[in-house]
DNA sequence: GCTTGACCTGGAGTGGGCTCCAGGCGCGAG
DNA sequence: CTCGCGCCTGGAGCCCACTCCAGGTCAAGC
């Protein structure tokens, strides 16, 4: 049972990046992914440094952006917690990841519509606002 | 200057509706309807009843339902205020509105950006899943 | 006259999602 | 050896947008 070492030589960072190298990458603050992993939404505690400080693998990265997606989209932290959950049960639980998705998706798409109707709606209020400003430019010229 | 009398028949409710049913006609709650007034939200503080009790006429609906779309389209509540300011200040701030809806328009849509392109990712995500799912289900048939 | 129900007020409480902080440690540079 | 820096931890604090009281008024019905 070999522990830590892959005898490479001098600066080679020996795994994955520091927190504010994941943070950069991620658009996340180094607080929110301490956060997150405090949270149960990550899928294993991030592995760390001899001295202790975390280390971000491309794999935790590729999960971060994934979560993101779903945070960005609104999905609430506790249903991200439930799909990491799932994900971390491994096999067997992939119908249920799949219909959470597939709600959140729905969801999505609903929220889109609204916005784009409401966005409608406030375009006209846009439009008469346009013709009343017009107008009193047309006015002070004529001034 | 006759005061609060249309001279019509018995139970005529004498000007506009009670908070439950704006709460009903606008979708939300009547501590909500009163917070947003407290807040200067509306334009005018809500006429009243001999009684006391908020009148909303239909005028306060149509207010109340563009600033419903705005807070659907998340423009936070400050915004909505400075809004309801700008029009509160009459004519000469037309234009300042204008930019204001402008610059909400111009954040909503780079949200449903987003949000469409996130969800385009997600999709890919629920594609595996069904794939998956769908190899399973095959299993599942032939065993 | 008493009860009931809708409404009133000011103010406290809640939930979500971070964000900030104090106090401490390990490591490379000078 | 001593700094300074980046990171660590647990826990407090913050912002937003409501939401929920407690205690009170008024009008109508019995």
């Amino acid at each position: 049972m070999a522990a830590v070492s892959t005898a490479t030589a001098t600066t080679a960072p020996l795994a994955g990046l520091s927190i504010a190298e994941a943070a950069e990458r991620t658009g996340l603050t180094t607080d929110t992914l301490r956060y997150y992993e405090k949270d149960g939404l990550l899928l294993r505690a991030v592995g760390r440094s001899s001295s202790g400080h975390r280390r971000y693998t491309e794999a935790d990265l590729r999960w971060i952006g994934l979560l993101s997606r779903l945070r960005a989209t609104g999905m609430p932290i506790r249903d991200v917690r439930r799909y990491a959950d799932l994900v971390r049960a491994g096999s067997g639980t992939e119908a249920d990841r799949l219909e959470l998705l597939r709600a959140h998706r729905r969801v999505v798409l609903d929220q889109l519509a609204e916005v784009t109707e409401h966005l409608g709606a406030i375009d006209q209020k846009i439009g008469i606002y346009e013709d009343v400003v017009a107008r009193q430019e047309a006015e002070v010229a004529r001034a």
